[in-house]
RNA sequence: GCCCCGAUAGCUCAGCUGGAUAGAGCGUCCCCCUCCUAAGGGGAAGGCCAGAGGUUCGAAUCCUCUUCGGGGCACCA
């Protein structure tokens, strides 16, 4: 409906400037919006009070102008000059009716468009380091991330979703270690674990395994273990130097293959575990990237090369620096470390430089709020590297924190402890559907608050089982008829759409009409929640209507208008709850 | 100190990228099932859009400053 008002009105636009009235040139964009108001019409047009100055026209005046060279369309029902210069529309009945078919005719695929096509972007999304379980913060970006990426490639792209595997670097070898020590711990060895290290229960599970299929072929004794290791953080020592230390002795005592199995089957393990997390939670992926593969085929040394070319590096105390202060970043930033290691920054510029040069026109991150101090630092290498357009290209998008609340209280998490709440536990307690919803409720830039007992609670304070008992109710009303012993016929239906006379009716098929703008705002902008807010409007709309009114009534023509009705509002719920990864229950 | 995000009804939040009289839900109060699931619906009350300037036909929305929250400022990842 908007983008058909939007070409009438760049017609007559045309018109007039064909005619000379306008000697300058015309807006590319002409803005259409839905009128809050209803004694406004449907929609209302700006046009003449944001071109009336170029014009030297008063705005009213201009209005006349372009609603006197409007194309005629069989879809207005009115045009009138309102308030200080808006044009407002009044679409006619059958325009609204021809959503009902649409919507019905169109099915699954309702609300999609493609005003995408022909566009690849990626979205990375997750990302988790894998040394252990998700937990709740990460399960808003799988959310978040999988939804954003589901609504684009409803409205046309080519999606490419990719988790980023942290699989190299300190942190895998702090956990490769940590598993080796719980290892000794069960081959009957006594060892302080260090503070450093990961303490989570998953570690012992992992252990355990390794135990059992090799028994104590990699044991060794504690002593020698710890024998000239710095002392911990408890014992007045530096724990980053002890666990260093503890790593640089695993290596050596165990060898390459010895180690790496360790290293192994620590990663295979928690990487399964996060991918089986994430599909039960309905996110896929088409590319789980490994940080490796960037190491071993030498794209990071690569990538240093062409920043040498740049000639935004330069060496200072044994470091190699990359001057991000040329670009705008507020301190250089260490490429690789006196001691010769790459910092994990290195592999981040050459993950995306790669993924540039992979040919994706648009670059998404999802990352936490607080990695957001990262953002100058790798536009600043991509734009060194290639040019601004380049950096241009990649949209980093800032997640907040979300808190979890529990009878009104806030549920303390710590990843020290070890005891934190990962994702799975919060999918078990509320549900897939409640979890997805709530995570997508809230715009990404603001702080979110988890109400638990909310998203269990089966009630109408809860969004999300509000829309699916909408999309229930249809289902429960359709099953009436045979009960009944009424017949349906949607051809009569779609014939007799003009008996639909009440307001509750023009207000569930104005809400109808909406669904196509709002996935296409909801993805171009990223904005999931928009989706979710309209969701429950529309089944207010649909509630509303049921309780004022029948469905099942004897008048044949009026029975079959209002069943083909909630029909198209049955597909819509599904359509949208199905782009947030929610189902849509046939009875609840 | 510098940087990012937020501040809208008692609470949790929308506000369609600058539009017409600021909207929902919860909570409070009143009302609606001999009727397709009351897991529902209707109504009332509730606001100096944190504060102060500025930009223009027009500001909750854009710019500056201030105040208060949250997060970040490594040769860690």
């Amino acid at each position: 409906m908007k983008s058909h008002l939007q070409e009438l009105v760049k017609a007559a636009l045309h018109d007039l400037h064909s005619a000379g009235v306008f000697d300058f040139e015309l807006p590319e964009n002409i803005t259409i919006e839905r009128a809050r108001d209803r004694s406004h019409g449907d929609f209302a047009c700006n046009i003449a009070m944001v071109l009336a100055k170029p014009a030297r026209s008063k705005p009213r005046d201009l209005a006349d102008k372009i609603v006197a060279h409007l194309p005629a369309s069989e879809h207005l029902a009115e045009v009138s000059i309102a308030g200080p210069g808006f044009i407002n529309f009044t679409m006619s009945p059958a325009a609204y009716h021809a959503v009902v078919g649409e919507a019905l005719e169109a099915g699954e695929a309702f609300g999609r468009s493609d005003v995408g096509a022909g566009k690849r972007v990626q979205v990375e999304f997750v990302s988790a380091n894998p040394t252990g379980p998700l937990h709740v913060g990460h399960g808003r970006g799988a959310a978040y991330g999988a939804t954003v990426a589901d609504l684009l490639a409803a409205v046309g792209f080519e999606v490419h979703r990719e988790y980023y595997v942290n699989d190299a670097g300190r942190q895998m070898d702090i956990l490769g270690t940590s598993v080796w020590l719980r290892y000794l711990e069960l081959a009957g060895e006594e060892l302080t674990f260090p503070v450093n290290g990961y303490k989570g229960d998953y570690i012992w599970d992992i252990a355990a395994d390794l135990h059992r299929e090799h028994g104590d072929t990699y044991r060794q004794l504690a002593i020698d273990v710890f024998n000239g290791i710095p002392v911990d953080e408890p014992a007045g020592g530096d724990k980053e130097v002890h666990i260093d230390a503890l790593i640089m002795q695993a290596k050596k005592m165990l060898g390459e293959e010895g180690y790496l199995l360790f290293f192994n089957k620590a990663l295979e393990v928690i990487l399964s575990d996060i991918r089986k997390d994430l599909e039960e939670f309905g996110v896929v992926y088409e590319e789980w990237y490994p940080e490796r593969s960037l190491v071993s085929s030498g794209k990071v040394d690569e990538a240093i090369e062409q920043l040498k070319k740049s000639e935004h590096i330069y060496e200072e105390k044994g470091a190699l620096w990359f001057r991000s202060t040329d670009f705008g970043d507020e301190k250089d930033r260490v490429v690789v470390r006196d001691n010769g290691v790459k910092t994990y920054f290195a592999s981040d510029i050459a993950y995306h430089w790669h993924k540039l040069a992979r040919g994706f026109d648009r670059v998404i991150d999802v990352w936490g709020a607080d990695h957001h101090g990262y953002v100058p630092r790798v536009k600043a290498a991509l734009t060194a590297m290639g040019d601004k357009e380049d950096a241009d290209k990649l949209d980093v998008l800032l997640v907040q924190f979300a808190s979890l609340f529990r009878n009104g209280e806030k549920v303390q998490m710590s990843t020290r402890s070890g005891s934190f709440v990962t994702l799975r536990e919060l999918r078990e307690e509320v549900g897939n559907d409640a979890a997805r919803f709530f995570y997508v409720m809230r715009k990404c830039e603001q702080h979110m608050d988890f109400d638990l007992d909310l998203a269990k609670s089966q009630s109408n304070d809860n969004p999300m089982y509000y829309i699916q008992y909408a999309h229930a109710r249809v289902c429960s009303v359709l099953r009436q008829l045979d009960e009944k012993g009424l017949s349906y016929d949607r051809a009569s239906g779609l014939a007799n759409l003009q008996v639909l006379s009440e307001s509750h009716e023009q207000d569930l098929l104005r809400s109808l009409s909406r669904y196509p703008e709002v996935v296409e705002t909801s993805a171009l902008n990223h904005e999931p929640h928009q989706l979710a807010h309209y969701l429950r409007e529309l089944a207010n709309d649909f509630h509303t209507y049921y309780n004022a009114h029948q469905f099942l009534v004897d008048d044949g023509a009026l029975r079959d208008a209002r069943l083909t009705l909630i029909q198209a509002a049955r597909q819509v719920l599904a359509n949208g709850l199905g782009l947030l990864g929610v189902s849509a229950p046939e009875s609840m």
